[in-house]
DNA sequence: CTAGGGTTAG
């Protein structure tokens, strides 16, 4: 609601962008449509300026382009294409083909777009270096920086230069693969043989690589040696960006701020991406205000907010469980011109779906399809994961048997969701067989997959089962993680096997692995069923010591525990101290407080809770209620307790 | 050839 009054009330439109003019001149017809682009790419200060509308009109004017890429939808229309292309006399230039490449490139195909430069070679077709750059892209992103580096042979034996685009691609590829050393061992050899001079795609890819590999620290020496250096290549826009996403990813959103803060001094304008960040990280950490200053704050600078920005609050408010903001936020976009795209639907639709709200969520997949947009594998995947947690496992079987009939691949997160459902079923035997599929389709398990698996053979007391498991998962290469732990520890537990499982806990650091807050409520839990509650407030400890936060399960395990052996006191301690350390009483807190005090006849005590629990609108559950009936048979209907606890709880209680 | 957004597990 104040953003779409922010975006709504800001004067956006195109004719106070600072190149106005130059969309006016633009969009104005004019003869000769091609050569104009031409120029006007060649000389345009703005060199992202979308140039689609004219393209799309020169399509229809200029005899040049005889072959339409536009209309290249998938891999197959391509090769068609292709196929075309290699009938036509005179042959199409090497520009052509090399066009018609980046075309399946751009569809992200890029097995399928290797499979057409093969044929290009095979067939004799005019290539170019462009080409061969293309080719090499290709196989980087498929994680085969080598068979890249053999393309680079084709270069000599073609008579071609490698030049500083096929480098910078090159050394993409090894970042891409977290081959870090060797990419710096390029660098080195870049100079050293005067093979080509580092530029700032080189830098920026370097910096992306090393954020991506979590080296956010080397990430801003570099940038910082940048600046520094006397060298004629300064950070650009991209470097400062990739910095600062990483900064707002990790978590440190107040030093990409600080950083943000100084770009007007090093000449950098920010643009809609780097306030895009800013916006996303402080959307992450919940600093929603900010974020929304930070929006305006963007508009008076005149830089426009886009899709993306959009989408992030979007996202944001979502999660939040905000929908309706959200929701609004489309009436905005469409004030300010921006088109809500595939990602903004399936935030909105997801966003309904963590409410349960799956007759809303199926309406904005309506609207989706209705835009004229088609809903893509995560949008199924997010559908089939709200009725998931609904528990309506018929539904999410219709959706997963949906996506190959709407000519969608699976992915290995829509089979995970499915595995999830069937587990949660029970239906463990249904599970395992479609893990089994997913290996035999080549959709390669991934320690969430593992986990889900886990976490279902062990609710089915099938332990033995999943360790099995877990070593062919090893074998496999994959390592599994603190959740894999906790689900085994749990399974133990469950089983009565609580030693086994402290067994396991105390091996995690020699398996590189930390326990988190969860590994302590599992077992701190464990132990307090057992009646070891010295072994539980031990663990306790241990887990201060370490600077983890307790949360409000293990506040409430332990309260419960202590009520349970009748140490009152204690009790009320620690739900001093859980308050003091900010963590808030939930429901079940106050319910198993309010049990273990009316237990001990201690209905004095449990007063004031009821009083708190009304305040902040908790109700007690089944088994509170019965023992507070219980414990009001020993007053008498007059007395001034009887009453104050008649207005505390909710109406028709008496009567049963 | 370089930067930002949507889905899954304890």
């Amino acid at each position: 609601m104040f953003l779409g009054r922010i975006i709504s009330n800001s004067s956006f439109n195109s004719s106070t962008l600072p190149f106005a003019s130059l969309h006016s001149f633009l969009t104005k017809p004019r003869f000769n449509f091609y050569n104009l682009t031409h120029q006007i790419r060649y000389i345009s200060p703005y060199p992202r300026f979308n140039l689609d509308n004219l393209s799309h009109q020169i399509r229809y004017f200029s005899a040049y382009p005889r072959f339409d890429f536009g209309s290249i939808r998938e891999p197959n229309d391509a090769a068609a294409l292709f196929r075309e292309m290699v009938r036509t006399q005179p042959l199409p230039y090497a520009s052509v083909f090399s066009k018609l490449l980046s075309t399946v490139v751009k569809l992200k195909q890029y097995s399928a777009a290797l499979h057409l430069f093969d044929k290009m070679l095979q067939r004799d077709a005019p290539v170019n270096h462009y080409t061969l750059n293309i080719a090499i892209d290709c196989y980087c992103r498929l994680k085969r920086p080598d068979f890249g580096f053999a393309i680079l042979g084709s270069f000599f034996k073609r008579g071609f230069e490698p030049d500083v685009v096929t480098f910078n691609t090159l050394v993409k590829g090894l970042l891409f693969v977290e081959r870090i050393p060797e990419a710096a061992k390029l660098l080195g050899k870049l100079s050293a043989y005067q093979l080509c001079e580092p530029d700032e795609y080189t830098y920026s890819t370097i910096i992306h690589g090393l954020c991506k590999a979590g080296d956010l620290l080397q990430a801003i020496d570099l940038l910082c040696s940048l600046e520094k250096g006397k060298g004629s290549c300064k950070p650009n826009v991209y470097a400062y960006n990739i910095v600062i996403d990483g900064l707002c990813k990790d978590g440190k959103v107040n030093d990409a701020l600080q950083l943000f803060s100084t770009l007007g001094d090093k000449g950098i304008s920010p643009n809609v991406v780097i306030y895009s960040s800013i916006i996303e990280g402080l959307c992450s950490m919940r600093r929603m205000d900010e974020a929304e200053d930070m929006l305006k704050k963007m508009i008076t600078d005149v830089v426009c907010p886009d899709v993306v920005t959009c989408n992030i609050f979007v996202d944001a408010w979502c999660k939040d469980g905000k929908v309706e903001e959200a929701e609004h936020m489309l009436v905005s976009m469409k004030e300010i011109d921006v088109q809500p795209n595939i990602v903004t639907y399936t935030a909105l639709m997801n966003g309904y779906c963590m409410l349960g709200k799956m007759d809303e969520a199926e309406r904005i997949l309506q609207l989706t399809v209705n835009s004229g947009i088609k809903p893509d594998i995560i949008s199924y995947s997010s559908l089939m994961n709200g009725y998931c947690k609904m528990g309506q496992v018929d539904e999410v079987s219709r959706l997963f048997t949906l996506i190959p009939a709407k000519r969608l691949n699976r992915d290995v997160v829509s089979y995970n969701i499915m595995l999830e459902a069937l587990f949660h079923e029970g239906k463990c035997e249904d599970g395992l067989k479609l893990f089994k599929e997913m290996e035999a389709l080549q959709v390669s398990p991934d320690i969430r997959t593992y986990n889900i698996l886990f976490n279902g053979l062990c609710g089915a007391h099938r332990i033995a089962e999943a360790f099995q498991v877990l070593h062919t998962m090893e074998d496999k290469g994959i390592i599994p993680d603190i959740v894999t732990y906790n689900i085994l520890i749990e399974g133990l537990c469950n089983d009565n096997q609580v030693k086994e499982a402290k067994d396991l806990f105390d091996k995690l650091p020699s398996k590189g692995l930390q326990p988190d807050v969860i590994t302590y409520n599992i077992l701190i839990g464990a132990l307090c069923k057992e009646g070891q509650i010295k072994e539980a407030k031990d663990l306790f400890h241990e887990l201060l010591s370490k600077g983890l936060q307790p949360d409000v399960i293990t506040y409430t395990i332990l309260i419960g525990a202590l009520c349970e052996e009748a140490q009152i006191e204690e009790a009320k301690d620690l739900m001093m101290q859980m308050v003091n350390n900010g963590c808030l009483p939930n429901s079940v807190t106050y319910n198993v407080f309010v049990q273990g005090l009316l237990k001990r006849n201690k209905m004095l005590d449990a007063m004031p809770l009821l009083e708190e629990m009304d305040s902040r609108g908790f109700t007690l559950d089944k088994t509170a209620y019965s023992m507070l009936i219980e414990a009001m048979k020993w007053e008498g209907k007059d007395s001034v307790l009887f009453n104050k606890v008649k207005k505390l709880v909710p109406k028709g209680f008496y009567s049963s």
